[in-house]
RNA sequence: GGCGACAUAGCCAAGUGGUAAGGCAGAGGUCUGCAAAACCUUUAUCCCCCGGUUCAAAUCCGGGUGUCGCCUCCA
């Protein structure tokens, strides 16, 4: 497959290091709050990119780390630990708030048809590892001590911005309000591999190391994890476009340091989710979660699909006009899948067929992950002159990579009132009474009473839908 | 200030030199007691602007404009 590779800034043919086994590297999350929407495009798309790989027949190993320290508010001594600020905020403790929002970030990608990474690593259980990979890069002359801090020294690599083409000079410091310049770097892209100066008294993460008591740098957590559970050659390492630079740029320079030769050969950067007024971000403006999506309503699934009908290397524009848009093509599309479980075809599978419909599918997502298309390659699917059981085939088929519960969704979408038995529960078995009394009013030609029963399920949540089978019902 | 990405109908979006896919919404129709669904028809003389290359450009080149991102918090 064709894939994007922002270290060339292009299509790339994909070819692992290892014949048919992948190694894929995750930035995952920093469990100081939840993830919001935004946060999550990025693991949507990530997980259609492993997914397809799997598709494919690759061999998977996928890694992601959890930032449970050390991600600091700003790179300077003034810099509050991320983790730290949450847990005064919450009045608990660094490890109880970093337990509550890893489970919650995970419970959110399960909603979302995420799958859990294969291994998923918290970096406060690697901190010996990072001590030994800092203690190599000091031994190699890439690392200095100053002011009581680690730093990494990017003078002494050939070339150290890869994702852009930055200039030193052109470098504004400070950029953001808040951060301020530390005079303790020898250059201006010098960053803080391990820190024993802390101004905060009541840090509860802290570690002995050669260098005293402190605490490691964000950027050393990644190459570490990566490096001791996938080794030093590494095929994929995903993450959001805004960690290009610097959190990227710092992990190829301390990890190629640190081995001696390439690291990752593609780096794969989804673009972000954002609002009318620019990007959501955990720590300004507008923070939508999955939570408060379900609380609107809203199937998680749909905000997949929603990701879906976009390409991960475009901004994307979250708006709900946009989300009720795809609720309704979800819908459509799911009913129309129904309607063809309904057909109960028992012909075998038009292997010719399907296999001409697979190739339209497998084209989209070949050329780097046009998921757009693949959506697309599933209504031409739909449409297709072909028998009931093999649509239904392919369609299990594409949604294991989609992973938009596609034949789930419909099967309990419209359920056909003659097949559904007695049931225990006194709401289906109500609404089953009152779609019978409706039945004898419309065969009375009752009608007044007929449309005030389907308006009273309606009230309920209850949509009749009448079919030439009989009256079907959808509870919403 | 520097660097990068993107720019196609009301919205999402495909398209990578040969004359604008698909989805949602909208309009008209068939069907239906009414709905819903389904089905049929319809919706960009044109792809941010200005030049250029070419028989031919949304697609290539040059120059603008706009939006978003990054420049040590971010997916």
């Amino acid at each position: 497959m064709l894939i994007y590779n922002s270290l060339s800034r292009k299509k790339e043919e994909f070819v692992p290091n290892v014949e048919g086994k992948v190694n894929m590297y995750t930035c995952g999350p920093t469990v100081y709050h939840y993830a919001h929407i935004g946060n999550l495009r990025s693991y949507i798309m990530e997980d259609i990119l492993e997914k397809y790989l799997r598709y494919l027949g690759y061999d998977v190993k996928r890694v992601m780390n959890i930032t449970d320290v050390g991600h600091l508010t700003s790179d300077a001594d003034e810099g509050e630990d991320k983790m730290l600020k949450g847990a005064k905020r919450e009045k608990k403790t660094v490890m109880e708030i970093a337990k509550f929002y890893t489970d919650a970030f995970f419970a959110d990608c399960k909603k979302l048809n995420i799958k859990t990474p294969d291994v998923v690593a918290p970096a406060t259980e690697c901190i010996d590892s990072f001590i030994e990979v800092i203690t190599s890069l000091i031994e190699k002359g890439y690392a200095y001590e100053a002011g009581g801090n680690i730093y990494f020294d990017t003078s002494k690599l050939k070339q150290y911005y890869v994702f852009n083409d930055f200039k030193e000079d052109d470098l504004a410091v400070g950029v953001r309000e808040g951060v301020e310049e530390d005079t303790n770097k020898r250059n201006k892209a010098d960053f803080v591999l391990w820190f024993t100066k802390s101004k905060f008294d009541d840090q509860e993460l802290k570690w002995d190391s050669p260098w005293g008591v402190g605490y490691p740098g964000w950027h050393i957590e990644c190459s570490c994890i990566s490096m001791k559970n996938l080794g030093e050659y590494l095929d994929i390492h995903c993450g959001g476009i805004d960690n290009a630079f610097p959190h990227h740029t710092n992990e190829i320079a301390q990890s190629e340091a640190y081995v001696g030769h390439k690291w990752c050969n593609y780096w794969f950067h989804v673009h972000h989710l954002n609002t009318n007024s620019g990007k959501m971000s955990k720590s300004s403006g507008e923070f939508l979660t999955v939570s408060l999506l379900e609380q609107k309503g809203y199937n998680p699934l749909v905000y997949r699909m929603f990701c879906l009908q976009s390409h991960y290397r475009k901004s994307l524009v979250f708006s709900y006009e946009n989300l009720d848009n795809t609720v309704t093509a979800y819908n459509k599309l799911t009913a129309r899948i129904a309607a063809l479980i309904a057909q109960n075809d028992t012909a075998p599978v038009d292997e010719a067929a399907a296999d001409a419909l697979r190739a339209g599918f497998k084209e989209a997502l070949d050329n780097d992950l046009n998921t757009s298309l693949a959506i697309t390659a599933l209504y031409d699917l739909l449409k297709a002159d072909t028998n009931p059981a093999t649509k239904l085939a392919l369609i299990e088929e594409y949604d294991t990579v989609l992973g938009l519960d596609l034949i789930e969704a419909a099967k309990k979408q419209v359920k056909p009132q003659e097949a559904a038995p007695v049931s225990d529960d006194p709401f289906i078995a109500e609404i089953e009474e009152m779609i019978q009394k409706r039945k004898e009013a419309k065969a009375a030609k009752d009608y007044a009473t007929a449309d005030a029963i389907r308006k009273a399920l309606a009230d309920k949540g209850v949509t009749l839908i009448d079919t030439p089978q009989g009256t079907k019902y959808q509870i919403n």
